[in-house]
DNA sequence: ATGAATACCTGAGAGC
DNA sequence: TGCTCTCAGGTATTCA
């Protein structure tokens, strides 16, 4: 379950190794990841044959790889989406969905078991591909600027966990790092934006930036130097989660075992006594 | 403008 | 053994 952290890891695993090099040869194996560009499969590898890598971007959980001449390839990993670095006729990975060759006897493979990720090609993307222009910059990024996220978070009236979810507000949080810094700070994910205290935003930044540079500080040590390789279970998603995915183990913090709710189809975990549940949803 | 619900996907595992 | 059901969840789209 890629999230910003894992995302980076490709990114700078992009960049050391397909960076330099022309891509020969595109192909693409199921024209559903290739589904977000718009002209079809056929008009994305016609546009790719011959053109260069010169680097390789992030904003979230959106990856773009630069090519000559200011264009892009917009890729987003979905749910379970791998980069893979291989030679030329090495054995094909399941669910193998683009393949682009590259002219130094090497392949970039994208595979993705449930194709909610996918590639498309930008044009004029290199600096910031225009369709991910309404995705806010990411707690990682330079230019992030906290006071304009605490300002906007307070204007929404949601649970905070719906706010930080939310990648138009606050880019490269998803479900498993979402829960991981509530737990830290700690807060309810249901506590209501427009309530929430400053020191309480403020910390909640904080773990968001936290749990992301530790997550980011492990996964970068996982790869070795011909597989860039994303699958959700850097060493990080195995060892330290303190929340996500803990349920009925006693919380880190006080022993009480964490719950787990269902949430936006999908689940939320949390300590019932570090992270009381707001009353009538005010606090 | 904002919030909430839904569609898109595959495969592992549970239950019968 | 084989069937059905549930769950995993990021994003674009649709609806209220």
């Amino acid at each position: 379950m890629p999230e910003l952290p894992e995302v980076e890891v490709v990114r700078l695993g992009i960049q050391e190794h397909v960076v330099g090099r022309t891509i020969t040869q595109a192909v693409v194996h199921d024209v559903r990841s290739v589904r977000r560009h718009l002209p079809g499969a056929a008009d994305f590898t016609s546009r790719l044959a011959g053109r260069t890598v010169v680097g390789a971007a992030r904003r979230g959980k959106y990856l773009w790889i630069q090519l000559d001449h200011d264009d892009a390839i917009l890729c987003h990993l979905g749910m379970s989406g791998q980069f893979l670095v291989s030679d030329i006729g090495a054995p094909e990975p399941r669910h193998l969905r683009i393949a682009l060759t590259l002219d130094d006897g090497r392949e970039l493979r994208f595979a993705d078991q449930r194709i909610f990720g996918g590639m498309s090609f930008s044009e004029d993307g290199a600096e910031l591909p225009p369709e991910i222009a309404h995705i806010a910059r990411d707690p990682l990024d330079p230019l992030f600027d906290p006071a304009e996220f605490s300002a906007r978070l307070r204007k929404r009236e949601t649970g905070v966990k719906r706010a930080i979810l939310d990648q138009t507000l606050i880019s490269g949080v998803g479900n498993i790092y979402a829960d991981e810094s509530l737990w830290r700070t700690p807060l309810h994910y249901a506590r209501n934006t427009r309530h929430l205290r400053t020191r309480e935003v403020e910390g909640l930044l904080v773990h968001i930036g936290e749990v992301m540079l530790e997550a980011l500080a492990q996964g970068g040590t996982s790869f070795d130097a011909l597989y860039v390789n994303v699958n959700g279970n850097s060493g990080y998603f195995e060892r330290s989660l303190q929340a996500y995915g803990q349920e009925g183990k006693p919380c880190q913090r006080c022993g009480t075992p964490i719950r787990r709710d269902a949430f936006m189809n999908r689940s939320s975990y949390w300590c019932p006594t570090c992270q009381p549940r707001p009353r009538n949803g005010k606090f």
